[in-house]
Formats: structure tokens, sequence, C-alpha cells
DNA sequence: CTATATTTTCAGTAATTACTGAAAATTCAG
DNA sequence: CTGAATTTTCAGTAATTACTGAAAATATAG
């Protein structure tokens, strides 16, 4: 297994990016690698490519099986495990933000809501308390809204990322829509 | 400067938290005091409350402003510089996703699009690069559409938000209007 | 069940990153 | 300009995280 250039330099750059979040070099490089390979990769085979110990890769494996972020495989005749990456794109990107949610924007959901209600005694808590709230009710809207987004058919989303800002002009159409048919504005109905 | 136990638990989550991306401690610490205090802190308050050293604070103002996420003040008659957090959460949102685009995806996006330049001469390396004009392509367009939504005012974003997935009604009754109208479908304009 | 192939674990070590205290640099009042 | 107040830098050290090799565990072919 030797790399060409051309993957090479995409697994290292992914190997270095990973450390700029919570992922370390080796899970960044895994990853990287079995992205471009256009067959499953046994764990030899990666630590062979990447000049890792066998054992750092399983354990590098191991963290990228809690990201679900590999399928296994196995091929007829050999008994190793042969690892990829899906192949769906879009459904790599949800994962990935699913994943960051469930680790680093839950806890702090949860962490924001204990502490809007405990009791605030002083002044200083009572602005504290205020400060949290303003930062929970965006992260709430936020994901809710995110999680919304991503279960849309990659067909939709693509149509709606393509609009960008243009959305507005939707939204306004509508509103004049309501007017001319009579109705009185009305806010926008909450979900669920 | 004793911290109450409500603002205590705040600093602290956020400081494990800023850890599971790429801040550090201290720096999660620092900027979630700032959040959570009704006036200015300057550096010696917030060694004392955090218990850290006074260039270890230096070190970590340095950060965040580099992540432009405080702001810093002047009080009459004392010399000592004294900081904020930005007021509006939207803006710091704004102000973090941005940053985050330039450190993070940026570089991804020139990495790939350098690839996708370089001549691909096996069958591994066009396999390589088709994969990574997926990714290209798929953060290209996510960027973007970020970029304009970001940069709706809060209340239409809001607005945005609140509806959820219900937008797609709106794509959908475009769609119609158009038909009636007796213009053919036509794929949506691309931006700029 | 045994022998062998394969994967996982883990204690020890290396590498990296965070933090401190002391000293240097900067700022500014007088 | 002087000197006190304040901030920044930086070399050394502490703490954390990453990585390895050897050994243990697991799986399976025969």
């Amino acid at each position: 297994m030797k790399l060409s250039p051309l993957s090479q330099d995409f697994v290292l750059h992914f190997g270095e990016m990973g450390s700029r979040w919570g992922i370390n070099r080796t899970v960044g490089q895994i990853y990287a690698l079995l992205y471009v390979s256009p067959r499953p990769l046994n764990a030899d085979e990666i630590a062979e490519a990447l000049a890792f110990s066998r054992s750092n890769v399983s354990m590098g494996l191991k963290e990228l099986e809690s990201w679900h972020l590999t399928k296994l495989q196995h091929v007829p005749n050999d008994r190793r495990e042969y690892f990829t990456a899906p192949e769906d794109i879009w459904a790599i990107f949800r994962t990935l933000a699913e994943e960051r949610r469930k680790r680093e924007i839950d806890p702090t959901l949860t962490m924001l809501r204990g502490a809007l209600l405990a009791s605030a005694d002083s002044d200083e808590d009572r602005y504290a308390q205020q400060r949290m709230k303003q930062m929970h009710d965006l992260i709430e809207m936020a994901t809710l809204w995110f999680n919304d987004i991503q279960r849309l058919d990659p067909n939709t989303l693509k149509q709606l990322m393509s609009m960008g800002a243009k959305v507005t002009k939707l939204l306004e159409m509508k509103d004049k829509l309501k007017v001319v048919a009579g109705g009185k504005k009305t806010p926008v109905a909450p979900r669920n």
C-alpha cells in the first residue's frame, strides 16, 4: 500500500484538520484514507499506508466506529475485517452533525436548563441566568432547526441551499398572500 | 471575586466543553466568565476568580481576542484593561461561525481545489478525485448557504428557524405559482 | 479441541500542549 | 524623563494526550 501524492496530501491535511477539532491526527488520517479508498481496507493495510502501529490503528478505528463513520465488511475467504467510509456524503455529513450534537450541544443544553431552574438570589446571579437563558434559547432553536433541515431529502436540501438568502423572498411572498387572501397576519405557528 | 455556584458551574462546564473542540480549558473558562459577568473584568480579577496565573490569563485573553470574542474597555481613572463578551448573542454566534469557517473550512476547500486541479493518472486517483469533488461541492454549498443565512437579521432568521422543515411547503407553493402563471418550470437560479 | 490468525488491551514512553513565575517590555501619571 | 503600574513574553516544568510493543483475548479453520 503506497499512497499516491494526491491521496497523501488529502490524508495529511485531514490529519491536521482533525486536530483542529476534537479528533486526533491518527483518527483523521484513517478516516481520510478510507474516504478516498476505492475498496475496503483492513487494519494492516491502514497501518502500513499511514505508518502507524497496528494497535494505534485499532484504537483509531474504534474511535471512528463510535462516531458511526465506518462501515465494516468482510471479503470472502479472508478472516480479517475490512473497513470503508459510507458512500453517501450527505449521510456522512448528517452523521457527523448528529454526533457532534450529542457530544457538544446536548450536554450544554442540559447544564443550561439546570442552571435556569436554580434559584438566583443576587443581582449577579439574576444577570447570569438571563445570559444563560439567551444562550439556551438560541442553541435550542438552532438545534431544532438544524435537525429539521437535516432530515430533508438531499434534493430538497440542495434546492433550499441554492436559494441562499432568497428564502426570505418566499417569506415575504407568503405574508403578502395571506394579506391579499383577507386573513390577518398571524405569527408563524410553533412546531409540534 | 468569588464566583456564585451558579456561575461556577457554567464556567466549569464551558471549560470542559471548550476542550471538546479546539479551544482549551483556560480560554473556555475565561470566556464563560466574561459572558455571565454583569460588568467588565480586568485580568487580575479573572485570574483570581478562576485561580489561574496572571500570565495564563494574559495568554487566554489574547486567544479570545484572535477569535474576536472579547471587547476591550477602560474604566475612568484606572489604567487597567477591562474585558467583556459582546452583548448580542446572535453576533457572538455569527463571529464564532465565521472564525471557525476561516480556520477549519477554508483551508480544506483550498486543499480540495488544489487536489481537483491535479492530474489523476491511475484509477485510484480518479476515484479519490471524484470523492474529493463530492466533498468539495457539499462543503462549498453548505458554506455559501450558511453565509447567506447568517447575514439575515435576527428576526427574519428566527422566523425562518421556527418554520423548521415547513420551508419546503413554501418551495412547493412557489413551484405551483410558477406553473399557474404559465411560466415553464425553471431550475433555481444560481446566486451572484 | 488445538493451532493459528487476527484483534484488542494496556502499561510504559514519547510527544504535545498547558501553565507558571520571573523577567522584560510597555504604558502613563507626575 | 522617571518610576510605578500593568501587561506580555518566554524558558522551564507540569499535565495531558498520543503512540508503541508486548501480551492477552478472541475468533475460526481444520
